[in-house]
DNA sequence: TCGATTTTGATAATCGTTTTCAATATTGAA
DNA sequence: TTCAATATTGAAAACGATTATCAAAATCGA
């Protein structure tokens, strides 16, 4: 990510709450700086190990907490990829979709139009007004297939 | 869904808990007729209310332990709409995606081979062995929106 | 019928997430 | 800077869907 994209976010963010007439606080800048950091998908307890790092005391529902501030601001996207923990990765600007790994649990992301347009299609067919969708495809990425297909 | 299919799942189902070397019950017979009976998308709290009109007695546990022979056995599937609560649906014999209204909860079927067919190439192109996809489409149903452009 | 085995319903346990609450921190005004 | 109003925190309790436990009851082949 870019020093400006970088900027801007933490710009969007702190608009957020402010406009909510929240308070800044030492905790929730640490946890937004550090979900900022990388673009993965973690779970809140990932999440949470690696903020402890950084200050031991932070407790697991600030986590929670700043998650769902930066999830309202659109900054976040809270994802159930069929497990139990949610897992949440930090807004791209664009949309895109997720290939999951049912053995490693390697997330690939992709944007295809096309299927876009043909989603869009079959929501027109039935007068339906789409607000936003979710495309999952589960299997086995390209090291697992071969560890599969050795008897591993 | 005609006699013959009807009888069909119902000869799945009973193979199924025969080689699992399980006992024949009544009250599975009852939650087992109801889910058959009409193609809906159910939670397991809807099917109960449903079962329990038919045997009061019919403990919440054993629809949860019935789905899950159903599921095992291909003819329920497992679906969740981003409620809280798994909705189970009795299997058709076409794989099909869903369409899923916001307002009033309604659940829309579709087909389409075109995205199919898309989304196996999408994982060609990552060299990914596809076993299943999960495609939910969120928005408004044609009344649901109706509703909504006249403000109600 | 009998006895080994499965099933049942009630209830407790589990697990991710949310809420509660008293102590603490932030903030704008004086 | 001091103050008071208000938001925030971490720990722990509550929540809600689902699963596990267990003793009593049902099933079923011999
Ligand atoms: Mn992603
Ligand atoms: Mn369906
Ligand atoms: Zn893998
Ligand atoms: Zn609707």
């Amino acid at each position: 990510m870019t020093q400006d994209l970088f900027k801007e976010k933490w710009a969007i963010y702190e608009q957020h709450i402010s406009q909510k007439g929240l308070k800044s606080t030492r905790q929730r800048d640490v946890i937004v700086e550090e979900f900022f950091g990388e673009h993965e998908h973690l779970t809140v307890e990932e999440l949470w190990q690696r903020v402890r790092k950084i200050d031991s005391k932070i407790g697991y529902a600030t986590v929670y907490r700043t998650l769902k501030l930066l999830s309202e601001s659109g900054l976040a996207h809270k994802r159930q990829f069929g497990e139990a923990q949610a897992r949440f990765e930090h807004a791209t600007d664009h949309h895109h979709d997720h290939l999951i790994c049912m053995s490693c649990h390697q997330i690939i992301e992709f944007e295809n139009d096309e299927i876009e347009t043909l989603q869009e299609r079959v929501c027109k067919k039935h007068k339906f007004q789409l607000v936003h969708h979710k495309m999952e495809l589960y299997g086995y990425c390209e090291k697992c297939s071969a560890k599969k297909g050795r008897g591993i």
